[in-house]
DNA sequence: GAGCACTACATAGGTTGCCTATGTAATCTG
DNA sequence: CAGATTACATAGGCAACCTATGTAGTGCTC
């Protein structure tokens, strides 16, 4: 099979895959950015729209759920006033550990019940998405 | 790594290949269903909805879209007056190529910019995922 | 062969997750 | 200091889902 039918696969089986987390685990925006706030520490709204590949009213209103939800703080920025420090709560790194272990519990099984997929595949198609995704802007 | 870690990763970073690939290529849901017609040939509405996990009223209304768009036919089924067939039409398959190709060119030039992943690693994760949704009821 | 449970699908109504367009305030730049 | 740029917020709208519920056809059971 071709690069290019490879690639179209896996798009559409990362929708349906995605639909089917959502479905019956909840998969909320939220998860997305409290994981970045994770990785990257403390971000602006703008930045974490970019990470996430998002525009930024969507980030701001994102972000607007997550301080309601008290997984981050947020407050402005000492060296700049337009703009704002996002930073990831107790509280949230809390719920990224429970989100985390659902899914990954979840997933794990579903893998688990496919012999012929090892550990190593799973780092494997991580690693394919993370590159996609990384800087991908071309 | 562990598995669970890995699998959450998995769930994350598909969300948002999802929705990159959604932003600036479109990705409507009828590429899934048609897809999948394209796979298993003509299928009935809950069946689409099985294979897809959805709801059977969410593949209902759209399927109702790609007849409106001429993708695909629907005609009662006759051994079965309740149940309807969904059929792939040829403009259909001509629109399954077209997104295949976008798709493909779009994600595949992203893959050829990271020369650590490889057609490989392209089909693993392809088959990962393909993996983890297969009757994955559990 | 009448009633009942079940199945396949449709309809109604609501939520979430996004987007573009646009406004506002703060910061840089000439 | 005027204008461009940057960081964010607001408004309005659309697509893709969901649950709950209705309806018609099927199959079983007595």
């Amino acid at each position: 099979m071709s690069d290019t039918e490879l690639a179209s696969d896996l798009v559409v089986h990362a929708a349906r895959l995605v639909r089917a987390v959502r479905r019956d685990l909840e998969l909320p925006a939220g998860t997305r950015i409290i994981s970045l706030l994770d990785e990257h520490g403390p971000l602006g709204i703008t930045q974490l729209a970019e990470l996430d590949r998002c525009s930024q009213p969507t980030m701001s209103a994102a972000v607007a759920q997550l301080v309601e939800s008290g997984w981050v703080t947020k407050k402005p920025n000492p060296d700049d006033a337009r703009g704002t420090v996002v930073t990831l709560s107790d509280t949230g790194r809390d719920e990224l550990r429970r989100v985390r272990r659902r899914h990954g519990e979840r997933v794990a099984a579903l893998v688990a019940q496919h012999p012929d997929l090892t550990t190593e595949d799973l780092a494997t198609a991580v690693a394919v998405l993370r590159g996609i995704l990384q800087e991908g802007t071309s």
